[in-house]
DNA sequence: CTGTTAGCGCATTCAC
DNA sequence: GTGAATGCGCTAACAG
């Protein structure tokens, strides 16, 4: 059941099957119509394997990231996917794991597939990694970190400007103290955010003691446990600021667990925006990453300007985001003060 | 930066290098170190394209889940794709996002792709969609419902037990009025729940209210409109029990917004046991699926059935999974006993 | 508009 | 053990 019976089939040359299956406009309206019939009678398949070897596209767009059981991925792998198929394109998925003999296999996976381009939403990859893409000449975008290079696009997310939203919020309310649960330091990601926290506090005349900044792994345990080392403090923190909701949701548990109120003796505010932050108790107060600008970003990044509307240049380009402040019940005025809220907030089920 | 390459750098065949890279017993050893060295100087992937269609084999297993938005999917995709790397294959994941037309796109994908085997694990799937497997001698395994037949394994997972256990649990600790929130009932995963739920319900001599059953879609927006309208009713069940830990979060935020404590004033428990319910105010009880060794039986299950040389597509084997209560701090005695409670209850830490 | 032909990169008979 | 030759299913010139 190859594209050679359905040519017998319809009584013309595989060529014109092939050019019907591509929609070429130069195949007449019944001949393509027979064709399709056979195709049809014949259950015919397309034998992408084949294809891709003849034309020497795939129409496979290759996504590393570090974690699917990371909420955030799952959000943007679904926005990515959607996207990509609407552009006619399938999507390769691989977990790093934040292990670098996974990320080389990996690698080796997109290679292996002759992907047309990658998106590499870890920042844990070596440039010595990213050479073997630029080598062959295919299209890179990244997430996070760096500047754009020749064949090589960035995508930015503006974390400094997140930090102080939600820095700017808490200072509003009050607070003075204000803790950082940051992720594994090891990561550059995690990095990027506690500089960002820390350029903030310096710039706001905070107290930057040591001790009130505590490394999580961004899930939920390390934020439970980091959390559990702040409240253990002779000078506790009356706001927590976490590097990602998962660190954030932990941590509430801590706070609980030691008989603490949110927000009334502490505050708490994410970062991200993953579905379930709008119904925990209370909903968490965040800091949102579009995920979907990030995933539409990365495919107008890779596919150039041809397939979409938009008329971006294609190589080294150099894209930021604005993260979002999402303000709900987790963080409020420091205790002991009745400071009303002016801002409005977001309830569970909207915005 | 071909197979030939390397061969002339070798100065061997082709067909040697290909035995090489295969790891050909009937190669010498230092003529496989030649070629080797000769793949490492030219930097050589292999295409896998033009392997699978020279080959036939393509060395891909499908993956077809309904969400991947669904904390429980991620976790299940992590567990498949490290036993399948494992086994040296690679998973290729599609989405159905229970639309009838995506599923059959996605199908058609692994059609296409040449897939060795699929797990499929979204009941929204017609017989008539995985007669295209059948038709093409792919092993399937399914997850959740139906009977195995000749080419196609079952994996069931024991929902009435899982049901049962909570119930049993709740009418220990002296609930009577227990209410229900179901899945989308137009699908099966979520019928079957919701059937266990009944029959468990009649078996126990429940009040088996129409009202007591709510609609909810999976999602936490659904558990929380779900157990809006249950807190609503005039006569207020004293347990709830969703169809899943999302489910279950949703309907948490609409307790604690209508004031009441859990589980003093209400008791809740969810299904599935996603990594987050441990870290949910208070902890979620709930009914694990060990997603471990679901993904560890559909892959013994695509696997065994693939390298037999038997033409004739081999009976389907069928496997039975049994859920795991985790008793954590969302359910408790009915409002006014002072019921102790027995058994051990996880941490957040630990199981 | 349609058919013919020659690869794409690898696995796999067969010979040697 | 190794090499030469054939074909997997499709696309892409090039003719007509």
């Amino acid at each position: 059941m190859n594209i050679k019976a359905v040519a017998k089939l319809a009584n013309v040359s595989t060529a014109t099957v092939s050019r019907t299956i591509n929609g070429s406009p130069k195949v007449s309206p019944d001949t393509a119509a027979r064709v399709r019939k056979a195709m049809e009678t014949l259950n015919f398949v397309l034998n992408t394997n084949a294809r891709a070897l003849g034309s020497g596209r795939s129409n496979l767009l290759g996504l590393i990231i570090s974690d699917i059981t990371n909420p955030f991925f799952p959000e943007l792998v679904k926005a990515f996917e959607d996207i990509a198929v609407s552009q006619g394109k399938e999507v390769l998925i691989a977990n790093t794991d934040y292990d670098p003999d996974r990320t080389m296999h990996c690698v080796t996976r997109m290679l292996q597939r002759k992907v047309d381009g990658v998106a590499i939403m870890t920042s844990e990859i070596s440039e010595h990694v990213i050479s073997f893409f630029l080598k062959r000449k295919i299209p890179v975008v990244f997430l996070d970190t760096g500047e754009p290079a020749p064949g090589i696009s960035r995508i930015n997310i503006d974390y400094p400007a997140g930090v102080e939203m939600a820095m700017h919020y808490l200072t509003q309310l009050g607070h003075k103290d204000i803790s950082f649960i940051s992720g594994p330091l090891n990561l550059n990601s995690a990095r990027t955010r506690y500089q960002a926290f820390m350029e903030s506090s310096a710039r706001e005349h905070l107290s930057a003691k040591a001790e009130y900044v505590q490394e999580g792994n961004h899930r939920p345990d390390g934020g439970y446990r980091a959390m559990q080392r702040i409240l253990a403090l002779e000078h506790r923190p009356t706001a927590v600021l976490t590097s990602n909701d998962l660190t954030a949701i932990g941590a509430m548990g801590a706070i609980f667990e030691a008989g603490l109120r949110i927000p009334q003796d502490i505050s708490i505010i994410g970062f991200d925006d993953i579905q379930l932050s709008a119904f925990t108790e209370p909903p968490l107060t965040t800091v949102r990453i579009p995920h979907k600008d990030v995933a539409r970003t990365a495919i107008e990044a890779l596919l150039g300007t041809q397939d979409l509307p938009s008329k971006e240049p294609r190589d080294g380009a150099q894209y930021k985001i604005q993260p979002i402040f999402v303000p709900r019940r987790s963080a409020g005025p420091i205790p002991g003060e009745a400071h009303s809220l002016k801002r409005r907030r977001a309830d569970r089920l909207h915005v």
